[in-house]
DNA sequence: ATACTGCATCCCATTATATGGGATTTCGGC
DNA sequence: GCCGAAATCCCATATAATGGGATGCAGTAT
C-alpha cells in the first residue's frame, strides 16, 4: 500500500507555513494554512496574487490552495478580481480587524507623531510593525515634497529586515533573536528582493552604532529610506517609525535634519 | 460499528456554522469553523468571549473550540486575556484588515459625513455595514451632548434587524429576500435579545413606509435609535447611517430635524 | 481543612475530513 | 479555431481533525 506511493513526495508537505513554529500535527494544519494565506494576500501590493503564485510561495498543492481560497472567499476574508485570477483582502477581513482594540489604539496614539513629521520632513513616514518575523506598514502619510516616493503601502507585509523601519526593528532585538531571525528569514529572501543575509546583518551592525537604520535602493530602486525603532516597556521593539524619499533629494544636511525630527518623534511620545 | 455509537449524536454535528451556506462536505469545515470564531469574538463588545461561551455560540465541543481557539491564538488572529479565559481580537487581524483596500475606501469616504452629522446633531453616530446576514459597525463618532449614549463600538457584529441601521439594511431588501433573512436569524435572536421575529418584522414594514429605521430600546435600554440606508448602485444597500440618542432627550421636532440630516447626508454623497 | 463546582486544558482512539494527483474546463493569444 | 497556461473540479486515500473523557486549577461553599 505504501509502495504504490512510491519515492516521490518523500519530504511530504514540511512547509514553513507558520514560519519558526515547530509546524507538529497539532490539529490545525488547515488553519494555519489559511491564516499562512491571508498574511501572505495582505502582503503583497493591492492587486492582488494569483492562484499560482500563492500556491508556491505557501508551498501548497494548487488543488489545496485552491479549496482553502475558494472557502476564504466565500467567507468574504478574501475577495477575487472580476476576472476570477486575482485575490485580494475581503471586508471582513477589515471588519473583524475594527474589533482588535489594543493595535488600533496604539496606531492611533502614533497617528499625529506621523503627520507631524510628514508636515515637518515633507516626505512620506510610515508607522511600522513587527508581527513574529515580519514587519507591517501599519500607517503612512505623505508629506508634500514635489517628489513623492510611495514605496510600500499601509497593510503590506515584508520579512524584517528589508526597508528601513524593519532594520530599525530588528536592530532592537537582542543579538541572539537576532540572528535567529535572520537565518530564518534568510531563505524567504529570495522572493522578495536580492537583498543577501549579509547586507543585513552589516545594515542591523550599523543602525546599532548609530541607533538609525538607513537603506539605500533595498526596497525599490533609487529609495533612500530612515527608520528608528520606538523602545518598547520591555524587550525588542515592537514599533518603528520611517520615511522614504527619493534618493535625488536626499543630502547629508537633509539626513541630520531628519534624524533630530524622528529622535524627537520617538521621545515625545515616550515609551508606550 | 455504528451500533455502538448508538443514539446519541444522531443528528452529528449539522451546526449552522456560516449561517444560510449549505454547510456540505466541501473540505474546509475546519475554517469555516475559525471563521465562525472570528466573527463571534469580533461581535462581542471589547471584554472578550470565553472558551464556554464561544463553544456554546457556534455549537462546537470544547475540545475543538479549544484547539482552534489556541491556534488562531498563536497565530495572533486572537489574544488572551492575561488570566487566560478571555479571548479578543488578536493583532494580525487588525493587520490584515489593513490590506482590505475597497472597504477601508467606503469607510474612509463617509468618514467626513459620519462627523458633520455628530457635530450638527450633538448625537452619537454610526456607520453600518451589511456584511451577509449581519451588521457591523464601521464607524463611529460622537456628538457632544451632555448625555452620551454608546450602545455599541466599532466592529461589534450583531444579526440584522438588531438596531436602527441594521434595521434599515434589512428594510432594503428585496420582499423575498428580507424574510429568507429574518427567518435564517430568527433562531440566532435569543442569544442577542429579547427581541422578536414579529417585532423585526414591523420595524421593517414602518421603515419601508418612512424611509427611516426606528428602534426604541432594542439594542439597550431606553436608547433612541435612528437609520437610514444608504443606496446601493443596485440592489440592496450595503451601508446605512444610524444616530443613537438617550431616550429622554429625544423629542418629535428633534427626530423630524435628525430625519433632514440623515437624508441630507445620503444624498449628499450620493449612491456609491 | 475538605469537598464541590465550573471552567480551561490535555490526551488519544476513531473516522470523518482534508488532501493532492489527475481530469476537465476556461480563457487569451496566435 | 487551435494551442498552451491557468483555474477549477473530482475522487480514492490516509492523514489530520474530532470529541469523549480524564486531568488540572481556582474560587466558593460546607
Amino acid at each position: 500500500m505504501r509502495d504504490r506511493l512510491e519515492g516521490h513526495l518523500s519530504v511530504r508537505h514540511q512547509t514553513l507555513e507558520s514560519a519558526d513554529s515547530a509546524t507538529k500535527s497539532d490539529g490545525t494544519q488547515a488553519i494555519r494554512r489559511a491564516a499562512s494565506i491571508l498574511k501572505y494576500v495582505a502582503g503583497r501590493p493591492t492587486n492582488g496574487a494569483t492562484l499560482r503564485e500563492i500556491s508556491e510561495a505557501i508551498q501548497l498543492s494548487r488543488s489545496t490552495a485552491h479549496r482553502i481560497l475558494k472557502c476564504l472567499v466565500h467567507e468574504q476574508l478574501l475577495a477575487q478580481s472580476d476576472d476570477a485570477k486575482r485575490y485580494a483582502m475581503g471586508d471582513l477581513t477589515l471588519e473583524l480587524g475594527l474589533a482588535a482594540k489594543t493595535l488600533q489604539k496604539a496606531i492611533l496614539d502614533w497617528r499625529a507623531v506621523v503627520e507631524d513629521l510628514a508636515r515637518d520632513t515633507g516626505v512620506t513616514v510610515y508607522l511600522v510593525g513587527r508581527s513574529g518575523n515580519e514587519s507591517v506598514i501599519l500607517d503612512a502619510v505623505h508629506g508634500s515634497s514635489v517628489v513623492r516616493v510611495i514605496p510600500v503601502e499601509v497593510g503590506q507585509r515584508r520579512p524584517l529586515g528589508l526597508g528601513a523601519g524593519a532594520t530599525a526593528l530588528l536592530a532592537s532585538m537582542s543579538e541572539e533573536e537576532c540572528e535567529q531571525t535572520v537565518a530564518s528569514i534568510e531563505q524567504h529572501l529570495h522572493r522578495h528582493s536580492s537583498v543577501k543575509a549579509g547586507t543585513i546583518r552589516e545594515n542591523v551592525r550599523r543602525a546599532r552604532e548609530t541607533g538609525f537604520a538607513e537603506s539605500l535602493g533595498v526596497v525599490a530602486e533609487g529609495i533612500f529610506g530612515l527608520g528608528v525603532a520606538i523602545p518598547a516597556r520591555r524587550g525588542p521593539a515592537l514599533l518603528a517609525l520611517s520615511l522614504a524619499a527619493h534618493a535625488s533629494v536626499v543630502t547629508d544636511e537633509k539626513i541630520a535634519a531628519w534624524k533630530r525630527y524622528l529622535s524627537q518623534a520617538v521621545h515625545r511620545a515616550g515609551p508606550r
